[in-house]
DNA sequence: CTGTTAGCGCCTTCAC
DNA sequence: GTGAAGGCGCTAACAG
């Protein structure tokens, strides 16, 4: 920038003004400033601004601790376009954080907010006792939760009606006639694993369909999981005739292991899931599943957290329509095969 | 920090030293100095520390211009999660660089070498004539390429060999006695799919086996694609018996498309493609698949740029092991269903 | 409209 | 071992 200046024959702050557009700069001075940058190859170092501005012009998307498996489901992929998305159209960028080696999650966000990297964070999902939350709080730092929150009801966040959604499949298959509709979930210390279960009991009890305690089991979200867990169940019980999984790649597992143990989907067995992902689409059969329009939730989280930069309010909690698409395997009739 | 020097009793430098664990500082007054920092609950503003050092700890990942579609190709994801795992071992964090409104792909270079936000890069797949690689060498910026580039031989990077793999899965279908194989690729001026398209041409030509202009077609790396391009080899020829494809995902759209006009899959129509994402797993008929170790790729060029920083020089171009996973679309006899 | 000055928060000489 | 001073590159406040 000296160079620039030196060249252009004015101080740095002029060319500091024309970098950031001030309005009172001559237009002249202003030509000759941005050509003498062309001609130097200079671009501003963003570091320092940073520094003067106390503005990174970054946002930070918090991934899910166990983010081994997170990081390969398509959900994850999807809310991150819906982010990219809008923050491009910001000039902003978007920083990754993961858990360094040993580090707890509040670790993460004390290094990420402390070291002022970031204007805002985006979280996507969170446990029921949410450390992290507390803290963001606690530091006043800007932050759109995508997800619920239960200890804290005014934080902003994007969710969809979770336990609506939970309770519409459930209803979906009560109304097909299934009698023992299992439910298979993920780490049961998530909200949205909260929520769902809650949908799911609401139905049965509305329809006076029996529930037992082991019907009802969870695991981790992952494709494995499904798996195991569907073996428990087929051990447990002879008779099932519906599952619901709490998502698509937990239903890959299911699937697998239902097909070895030579039940039929739908005809035996009956499974709808969450999420939507083109997993869900594709599988064979086809699963039925509640699309929760995760770019959209990624792009409305993001927007939100622009909004709070302008401290332009929004509501605090934003509710994202869900939609059930069903699909083969909860279709008797139009078994297309 | 100021405040920390003041309560601790010391200048600003034995904090700063403190920070930076040098070795030449009193183990009383570093006991010392940590308990004010745990006290003021104190954490180092990165960003001035970046200014100071200029290094900030961040690499960068440069996602392909075409943004859109391949945020949501699971090779991307994977891609990612091998670049985070050896990035959080050495307590780095991941910009995720993507074009702002208007930018070119040079220009988004430029802004973020220039503005000195991140380490090091890596890049996501090539195009044949790639401004961006010419400018990062230019400048001479730490970066690893993510395939390969026609251009320079001697930029670090990392890759399958897709000739080779190529050649491997168009000889399979040979093997398996198909006469008429086509094959559907994505965008033609990267440099991934020049390279599919040589090892195709080439196992066809060993084998004496006939091709023609319009037995290759492409568009985009898209499940759409994959739809559209079918119908149109489906409109040149009628007698097609085996389809490669450039990527699972465009694969579905062509599964999709097969099935709708009633051609079986693999009797009739044999299919074959890249990338071996969880959606050629699952897909029905399962469809085989190069492996191409989308996770390896990531982790090996995230450690190869970690040893550029530290000039610890590695070969210029690592390849990585594929494999080809045989699946239902491809295998006559086993056919499960 | 433009230049001068004083930081932003940390690190690195160079003394002691 | 530790402190003082100057600088990383840019911006903001105050002059003029």
């Amino acid at each position: 920038m000296k160079d620039v200046a030196k060249l252009a024959g004015v101080s740095t702050s002029t060319v500091s003004r024309v970098i950031s557009n001030d309005s009172r700069i001559s237009n002249r001075t202003k030509k000759k400033v941005l050509k003498i940058m062309e001609e130097l190859n200079y671009y501003p170092n963003t570091i320092a601004r940073s520094l003067a501005n106390n503005k990174t012009d970054t946002i930070g998307v918090i991934m899910p601790s166990y983010k081994e498996d997170i990081f390969i489901n398509p959900f994850f992929q999807k809310v991150l376009k819906g982010i990219s998305l809008i923050a491009s159209q910001h000039f902003f960028d978007i920083l990754i954080v993961t858990n360094h080696k040993e580090e707890s999650d509040v670790d993460v966000l004390r290094r990420i907010i402390k070291g002022k990297r970031v204007d805002g964070l985006i979280l996507t999902r969170s446990k029921e006792e949410d450390e992290g939350i507390k803290f963001l709080k606690e530091n006043k730092f800007p932050f759109v939760l995508i997800g619920s929150c239960l200890e804290y009801d005014d934080i902003p966040s994007v969710d969809n009606d979770n336990e609506q959604a939970s309770y519409d499949l459930t209803s979906l298959l009560i109304k097909k006639d299934r009698k023992k509709i299992t439910f298979i979930g993920g780490e049961l210390d998530s909200v949205v694993m909260k929520e769902r279960y809650k949908g799911y009991l609401k139905a049965l009890k509305e329809h006076n369909i029996t529930f037992k305690e082991d019907y009802f089991i969870f695991d981790r979200f992952l494709e494995k999981s499904g798996y195991d867990l569907t073996s428990r169940l087929m051990e447990l019980h002879d008779n099932l005739d519906a599952i619901i999984v709490a998502d698509d790649l937990m239903s890959l597992g299911v699937l697998k292991r239902l097909k070895e143990g030579e039940n039929r989907v739908p005809e035996d067995i009956m499974l709808a899931s969450f999420n939507n992902t083109i997993l869900a689409k594709y599988a064979n059969p086809s699963i039925t599943s509640i699309e929760i329009n995760s770019i959209e939730l990624g792009r409305r989280a993001c927007e939100k957290l622009f909004d709070m930069f302008k401290e332009k309010s929004r509501e605090n909690k934003e509710i994202i329509d869900y939609k059930i698409i069903e699909r083969e395997s909860t279709s008797l009739k139009e078994n297309i095969n």
